[in-house]
DNA sequence: AACCCGTCCAACCGCTCTTTA
DNA sequence: CTAAAGAGCGGTTGGACGGGT
C-alpha cells in the first residue's frame, strides 16, 4: 500500500508565500506554538497550505533569529570542515551555525562554497606548477579496477587514531571544547547522533564556543585523500573504509591560504600539505574537480565519489591547525 | 530593447526516521 | 510487533534577477 499524501495537493496553494500568509503563520505560532502537528496547523491558521510547506516556511524564514546574508569566513570554515567530516548532513552543520538554516547552508555550499573550494584547488595547482612540489600530477589517472577501486574520497580519518597516522608529525584535530575529553570520532559521532552534550544542536547553540571558537588561529583546513583501504565492493555496492590506518594519499586545501604560526608553516605554504607518501598520485586536477562534481549525484553504488550515500559517516577527515 | 545565460535561493518532492496506537 | 501517520531531511527544481551581448 502506498503512503497517503500529507495533504490534498489539489486544494493547497503552492509557490511563493505572500506577506499576508507569512503574517498569519507567524502570528499564530507566536501565539499558540506549532502544537506539535504541522499537518493540522494550516487549517487552524486559516491557510490553504500544506503542513510541510508551513513548517518549511517557519523554519527557514519566519522563525526568530534567522540570519540571512553573507556567510563569514569563520562560518565558511565550519561548513567546510563539517562537510569534510560528515558530508551533506546539512541539519547537523546548521546546528553548529546559529541562525543559519540547513537550506541556507545547502544552497550556499552548492552555489558558492564548492566553487570557492575548486578555485582554491586550482590556485594551488597553478602555484605548484611553477615548482616541483605539486601534489597534483598531470598524468591521467589509472583506471580503477572494477572490483577494487583505488578511490579518492573526501578524506576522513574520524575513526583514526592520530598517533598511529603516517601524518603523526602534524597537529591533528582537537575535539572542540564542548566535547572535551572525547575523541574526535566520538565528537563527530555525537554530532551524528544528536547527543546534546556535545552536538549543541537546536536550542543549545554553541557554535561560536565549539567549532568556530575553538579554531583560534583561524587556520583549520580540511583534507581529501584516499588509499588502498577505501574499497568498494561491486557485489553489494558497499564501501569499506574500515582499514583506516592505511592512508596512502591525502591532500589538504586551505580555502583562505592562511599563514600558519605553527611548526608546519613551511609545509603549509601554498595551502597544500601532504603526507609522507605522495598523495593522489594517480589523479590530476581535472579528476579531482570531477570528483567534487559528483557530490550532488552520489549514489550508494558508486564509491568513487566524495560521498558515500548512506555511508556518509564513513568519511574520515583530518584537521590541521 | 531584446535576448541569452548564469547565479541564487525559496520551495517542493520524495524518501527515511520516529512516534504512536 | 506492526502499520500508519507525522516529522525531518537532503536533493532537486523553477522562477526571479542581473550582467553581458
Amino acid at each position: 500500500m502506498g503512503r497517503a499524501p500529507c495533504c490534498d495537493k489539489a486544494n493547497v496553494k503552492r509557490g511563493p508565500w505572500s506577506p499576508e500568509e507569512d503574517e498569519k503563520l507567524k502570528n499564530y505560532i507566536d501565539k499558540y506554538g506549532t502544537g506539535g502537528n504541522w499537518i493540522a496547523l494550516p487549517s487552524k491558521v486559516g491557510l490553504k497550505r500544506c503542513g510541510k510547506s508551513c513548517r518549511l516556511r517557519w523554519l527557514n524564514y519566519l522563525r526568530p533569529n534567522i540570519k540571512h546574508g553573507e556567510f563569514s569566513e569563520a562560518e565558511d570554515r565550519v561548513i567546510c570542515n563539517l562537510f569534510a567530516t560528515i558530508g551533506s548532513r546539512w541539519s547537523i552543520i546548521a546546528s553548529q551555525l546559529p541562525g543559519r538554516t540547513d537550506n541556507d547552508i545547502k544552497n550556499y555550499w552548492n552555489t558558492k562554497l564548492k566553487k570557492k573550494m575548486i578555485m582554491a584547488i586550482n590556485n594551488n595547482n597553478n602555484n605548484s606548477n611553477q615548482s616541483s612540489s605539486s601534489i597534483f600530477h598531470q598524468r591521467k589517472p589509472t583506471p580503477p579496477s572494477s572490483h577494487h577501486h583505488e578511490q579518492v574520497t573526501l578524506l576522513s580519518m574520524l575513526q583514526h587514531n592520530p598517533t598511529s597516522s603516517s601524518f603523526s608529525h602534524n597537529h591533528h584535530f582537537n575535539a572542540p571544547a564542548a566535547a572535551a575529553g572525547s575523541s574526535y570520532s566520538s565528537y563527530t559521532s555525537s554530532l551524528l547522533s544528536g547527543n546534546s552534550s556535545t552536538s549543541n544542536s537546536n536550542s543549545n547553540f554553541q557554535g561560536q564556543e565549539s567549532l568556530m571558537g575553538h579554531n583560534n588561529n583561524n587556520n583549520s583546513m580540511f583534507m581529501f585523500g584516499g588509499g588502498e583501504a577505501t574499497s568498494c565492493s561491486s557485489s553489494d555496492a558497499s564501501c569499506n573504509n574500515n582499514n583506516i590506518n592505511n592512508n596512502h594519499g591525502t591532500f589538504v586545501v586551505d580555502l583562505y591560504n592562511n599563514n600558519n604560526n605553527g611548526a608546519e608553516t613551511t609545509e603549509k605554504q601554498g595551502g597544500i600539505l601532504w603526507g609522507e607518501e605522495n598523495p593522489l598520485e594517480d589523479y590530476g586536477i581535472e579528476d579531482i574537480k570531477e570528483l567534487i562534481g559528483t557530490t550532488t549525484t552520489s549514489s550508494t553504488t558508486n564509491c568513487n565519489n566524495f560521498l558515500f550515500g548512506e555511508k556518509k559517516t564513513e568519511e574520515r577527515v583530518m584537521y590541521y591547525y
